[in-house]
RNA sequence: GGCCCCGUCGUCCAGUGGCCUAGGACGCCGGCCUUUCAAGCCGGAAACGCGGGUUCGAAUCCCGUCGGGGCUGCCA
């Protein structure tokens, strides 16, 4: 039979790179075994669901590239995919159980468990559930509930008893019952709980790998009991450590790790967050870093997941992110470049604009990092006003640079092609007779070409620039008193 | 506290008893190239948490210890 794999985020909160990691694990070993990926939507958390977020997160999968073959939008041979669709298919799970005396109801209310909660912490006895409504015998139990008594639904944990399993990362886990209270499957309202909606759809689903992160390690013994209540067959788990931050604890908001789609709208591609997020925990094993989606279908096996948490490592991803952006045939980046190109300077291109954009882009795409940043080192061949850097404005405000660039400005009447070459030729002249190195010669004309003294490189600039507006520059400060 | 998981350079990964004088990558430091910045090239510092075993031989196996993380909800 062959795998069926997915991913179940709740739509809490936006997509961030954990969720992408273990989508990615559960797709490239869908796609290693030519299995199925799902993605369903885990929203029974009524309280925190935003339809935002369910958008947000489909979006980053796609932008990925981690195209769903049954699911949520997408459809298959199981109904919905969203959870909240289901929630009579929960019910029902969970009243069968109890008829079948595999769960119970509970009148205890979240007042009286929160108190007893705390006195067992007091206590120093372990917190969880005591079980007690375990004991009312079910006819009464029934009648209650008939009477319209509140009641949650629990499963009842064999007890005594244990759960061994064998994780495809960590090899075989045991856990004792003792310390797996009788969880709750339906709430008091008649929703379900995520181990119970979770575990009925991976029935239903016929899921045969559920690959997920540590976090739920302790929560699995519950849902490989539940299925076998539910009568399902357990499938095969793999428990993904989670990514840390740079303090050791798990990744989250607070070290400003963002979303998936802010990432993209900061300029990284997709194959670069994909390439730097599978070395998260895994490898193609041997020196390899840089490697196609391709290589990592042939070669991915969750046997192969490192057991230990990985901490996330932004200039990583950004030094891989120039990797792929200098990958990138010239044509592709501006096309990839376009949109943020226009965004930062806050216009759209005249197609002139545009050629001008073109003339450079090589030597530009050269030193991108993010596509986010090109719009800065090209701003200005856009921009008349320019605002110089406080340490450019510091060389242009020398006396000594008002008169080099009135020579630059002389010399330059004498330029009849105006091209990188000639200028170079004829720069490099002046400078020669004026007893000045490049280094100290050229940063003045590129404070006043650019308004920087970080720019592409300079001859090319100006060429793109054109002969008027480069003088027109250049005047300006060789014009000033002193 | 209890339970579970984990432990190779600062970080990510390679390593599955001898090929390890522990390799690669990011970052860092130094140098080269050079019109700035990048890119590129060369070089450097940098790790098997600790202690016991097992073995002719241990980063690799076992035990202990210490450290880290996760869970401990009518959240997921």
């Amino acid at each position: 039979m062959s795998s069926r794999l997915r991913i179940a985020p709740s739509p809490t909160g936006a997509m961030h790179v954990g969720t992408a990691r273990t989508a990615l694990f559960n797709w490239l070993y869908a796609r290693h075994t030519g299995g199925t990926f799902i993605v369903r939507i885990d929203d029974t958390d009524e309280d925190r669901n935003e339809p935002r977020f369910e958008a947000d997160i489909l979006e980053g999968l796609r932008w990925l590239g981690l195209e769903w073959d049954e699911g949520v939008e997408t459809g298959g041979p199981h109904g919905s995919y969203r959870q909240s669709d289901r929630y009579s298919r929960y019910a029902a799970a969970a009243e069968e159980l109890v008829l079948a005396g595999k769960a119970y109801p509970c009148f205890c209310t979240p007042g009286e468990l929160e108190e007893r909660r705390r006195e067992a912490e007091a206590a120093g006895r372990p917190p969880g559930y005591d079980g007690r409504c375990r004991n009312i015998d079910p006819a009464g139990a029934a009648a209650r509930r008939e009477a319209g008594e509140a009641a949650a639904i629990r499963f009842a944990m064999s007890r005594p008893g244990q759960t061994v399993f064998t994780d495809l990362i960590r090899g075989e886990i045991t856990v004792d019952h003792d310390h797996v209270d009788d969880f709750v499957l339906l709430r008091s309202d008649g929703r379900p709980t995520y181990h119970l909606a979770s575990t009925v759809d991976d029935v239903d689903y016929e899921i045969s790998h559920v690959a997920r992160g540590e976090d739920l390690l302790p929560s699995t013994p519950r849902h490989i009991r539940l299925t076998l209540a539910l009568g399902g067959s357990v499938p095969t788990y793999a428990h993904i450590p989670l990514i840390h931050g740079p303090d050791g604890k798990r990744l989250s908001k607070r070290h400003g790790a963002r979303g998936v789609t802010e990432y993209r709208d900061a300029g990284y591609l997709p194959d670069a967050i994909i390439n730097y997020l599978s070395l998260l925990g895994w490898s193609p094993g041997g020196d390899v870093t840089v490697f196609s989606m391709a290589d990592s279908i042939a070669r991915f096996d969750l046997a192969d997941v490192q057991k230990n948490p990985a901490v996330f490592d932004q200039a990583k991803l950004d030094w891989m992110n120039g990797e792929y952006i200098r990958a990138l045939p010239v044509g592709e980046f501006m096309r990839r470049a376009h949109p943020y190109l226009e965004d930062g300077l806050g216009k759209s291109l005249r197609p002139e604009e545009w050629e001008r954009f073109e003339a450079m882009a090589g030597l530009v795409q050269e030193r991108t990092r993010l596509l986010a940043e090109v719009a800065d080192q090209v701003r200005f061949l856009f921009e008349d006003d320019l605002q110089p850097t406080p340490e450019a404005a510091k060389l242009l405000s020398d006396p000594a640079t008002a008169s080099l660039l009135a020579a630059v400005v002389t010399a330059l009447a004498d330029v009849v092609d105006w091209n990188h070459e000639q200028l170079e030729t004829t720069l490099r002249g002046l400078l020669e007779n004026l007893g000045l190195s490049a280094r100290k010669g050229l940063q003045p004309i590129r404070a006043a070409v650019t308004g920087s003294l970080v720019s592409p490189p300079l001859f090319e600039s100006m060429a793109v620039l054109g002969r008027d507006a480069t003088l027109t520059r250049l005047k300006a400060v060789a014009a000033r008193p002193g």
